[in-house]
DNA sequence: CCTACAAGG
DNA sequence: CCTTATAGG
């Protein structure tokens, strides 16, 4: 069995001193894949970098105090790789894949983008160099007998199902019909399957990130955009996907919640 | 009988929320000079803007969010006036003088300095322009036979025991030799009087600010730079000066301590 | 070690 | 409505 969380932190330091670090103590996975991290490892609380028994990885962004993924393991991963081989991407802390035995698993975060704006096009940019990636990621994968899972934010909803107001938001970034469909050519033509809208196909939801402003969180206006997004084999080995929403609304210490899944592996 | 406190709230946003607005319905004093608001009117919290009983007079700085001075007085100031005639000083939040019956009320920050920079020459410049401000306003006070005090943070330590490590400060703004010359001679050639000092001659101390930083505050390593300096005929009227350090203990919602006169006038 | 601002989300 | 960075203190 291994265990696998992600969960866009929104500042490590920040989420440590709200109780990122008590959630840590307790989860029972094996793997913690980390997005927002926005701090290099020096900067990372010595609570989170020196936990005992987990081995940690920060991809920071060149640009300080932004994005940085980071991937906690209990094992030693034997290959660690920053970025996906793209000249523009691979400084943004975006990007971090490590080896465990059999399995790889990335710790993804996709620019947000913003209708209509240069970060939109910076966010397209990422999307097309990434399937690229993914597509020989699978192939890669394929003949190394390995599984891969791609954890993280994806920052796109890919159905009505994935976000309570649709209609309010068919030109927001994060909902755009051209990520949407994006999203399905990761799915349909490059062959990666959505965990946990397999384990759980009915929606809405259960969504990932509720916005800080207004009442959010507490009407549950949220969106999923947090994945785990896996090779064929390793999603059907996926017994149970869950959305910690509980864990955050105990001490919410990230406008995202995790997203754990169990694989029997 | 008049008391008058000045206090240097270090952004009155952020004392509001961390008790000033209970120390000002609890003060006696008939009027508060503030220093360091870094607000405009509009950004004053309401709580504090539309108290009970009190006038309040801003005087932002054109800087958004940087120095800043008001008055506050239970009485309708019959003149106000911002600044003290300087072209770069006016508009730069530092001088606010309101009449009120008998006496002339004001409240000064004056530039915090830097050693050897810039900062320091501005320093300098408004140190040189003030003093000659200084002494036109003697000599209408004493034409219109009114009281006159500057009240604020002057961010000069006077002398030695008035600050409690001098010796490792003697190249520190705020302690520097022309600095304390400056203050002297607006005491000995201009005719100022020290309120406080004339009042507890011996030193050292009472201080009125501790830097934020390790123990300052516990260990009373502080610097006595927040004044009453008064026209000679107010400053015998003074009865009692008290640095209200038990009322930054209680709730220490600033890094400077309330310095608080009557004057029995 | 604080403040407020700015930019990103 | 959050985050971190920055300048000023």
């Amino acid at each position: 069995m291994l265990t696998v969380t992600t969960a866009n932190v929104n500042g490590i330091r920040a989420a440590a001193r709200k109780g990122f670090v008590e959630w840590l103590s307790d989860t029972t996975a094996d793997v913690v894949c980390l997005q927002e991290v926005r701090a290099t490892d020096e900067q990372v609380p010595v609570e989170v970098r020196d936990v005992d028994g987990w081995h940690m990885i920060v991809a920071p962004a060149a640009d300080k105090g932004r994005a940085g993924v980071a991937v906690l393991s209990r094992e030693t991963p034997a290959r660690v790789q920053v970025g996906f081989g793209s000249e523009e991407f691979d400084v943004s802390g975006r990007y971090l894949e490590v080896d465990l035995p059999g399995v790889t698993v990335a710790s993804l975060y996709l620019p947000s983008g913003e209708t209509g704006t240069p970060r939109q096009d910076q966010k397209e940019r990422f999307m097309a160099e990434f399937a690229e990636y993914l597509v020989a990621l699978r192939k890669r994968a394929e003949a190394d007998n390995r599984h891969v899972v791609i954890c993280g934010d994806w920052n796109i909803a890919h159905q009505e199902i994935d976000l309570k107001n649709w209609k309010a938001n068919k030109k927001t970034a994060g909902f755009l019909p051209e990520e949407r469909e994006w999203m399905t050519r990761v799915f349909d033509d490059i062959g990666y399957v959505d965990v946990a809208r397999r384990l759980h196909p009915e929606g809405p939801g259960p969504y990932s990130w509720w916005s800080y402003r207004g009442r959010a969180f507490d009407n549950d206006a949220g969106w999923r955009i947090d994945y785990h997004i896996a090779t064929p084999g390793l999603a059907e080995a996926a017994k149970t996907a869950v959305v910690e929403r509980a864990a955050t609304h105990d001490a919410r210490w990230s406008d995202h919640a995790p997203v754990t899944v169990t694989y029997a592996v």
